[in-house]
DNA sequence: CCTTGCCTTGACGCCGGTGTCAGGGCCTAC
DNA sequence: GTAGGCCCTGACACCGGCGTCAAGGCAAGG
């Protein structure tokens, strides 16, 4: 499979897989004239890294995933690396879901603020 | 006063100033070298444009703040564009707290997943 | 042969608030 | 005169995932 029929298949663009080799997530082999060919099981582990990267990961937390992926694991969090980095990413949702929590209430705040002066 | 007191007394940098500037949000008179002078209200404005930064308005949404406080009010939110905006930033953050509360659920479904692969 | 459509590498742009450096002027104290 | 500390403008760097353009190779069909 080169890669627009990935691309396509991941619902994605060339660019982008293009991006995840260059940052170690894939590894495709080379025909002789040098275009990227991969096999079918590379489209789970695009899926995969699309999953994380839309869940906040970055390119670089994610290569124990891919790595527990092509282990033969059944999904790629398995891995004690990928647990680890799963409790990273839990503990620094958790503070950004505080900021925001601090946000809103100060905006609700604000907003009542309003209100009570409409009315004198 | 110069811009490296009123940088100082506002817990910023003269860089930062100079960009707030740049972006409509003060408006400093100019000594006769060529120096910014700044009035000792400024220091008001320039904290609330840092606290409203804080919450995650950009310095666009920041301008009907300012504009509300130099017309007189007590606070910058008291205006009905500072309203609007507020509102807006409030649907915003909303949007965001749905998001992340999702994240953090496939987060902790699969932090439990591996817990029990661990005693299978 | 020529077009078309895929592929290749390389490189810049974005977004936004700020740090930081370059190159130069003003002012005060010694 | 000169050293030091403030000021000025202008411009690049950052971060990160990807869009997008440039310039060119390869394959297949007319």
């Amino acid at each position: 499979m080169l890669i627009g029929e990935l691309a396509e298949r991941a619902g994605t663009s060339p660019r982008t897989l293009r991006y995840y080799e260059e940052h170690g997530l894939i590894h495709p082999s080379r025909d002789a004239n040098g275009y990227r060919q991969y096999d079918d099981g590379e489209l789970r582990v695009v899926h995969e890294i699309r999953a994380l990267l839309a869940d906040g990961f970055g390119v670089d937390d994610i290569k124990p995933f891919v790595a527990c992926l092509r282990a033969g694991n059944s999904s790629g969090h398995v891995c004690p690396d990928s647990a680890a980095v799963l409790r990273r990413r839990l503990a620094e949702v958790d503070g950004y879901l505080d900021q925001l929590t601090a946000v809103r209430r100060r905006l609700q705040t604000q907003l009542e603020e309003i209100k009570c002066q409409m009315t004198p």
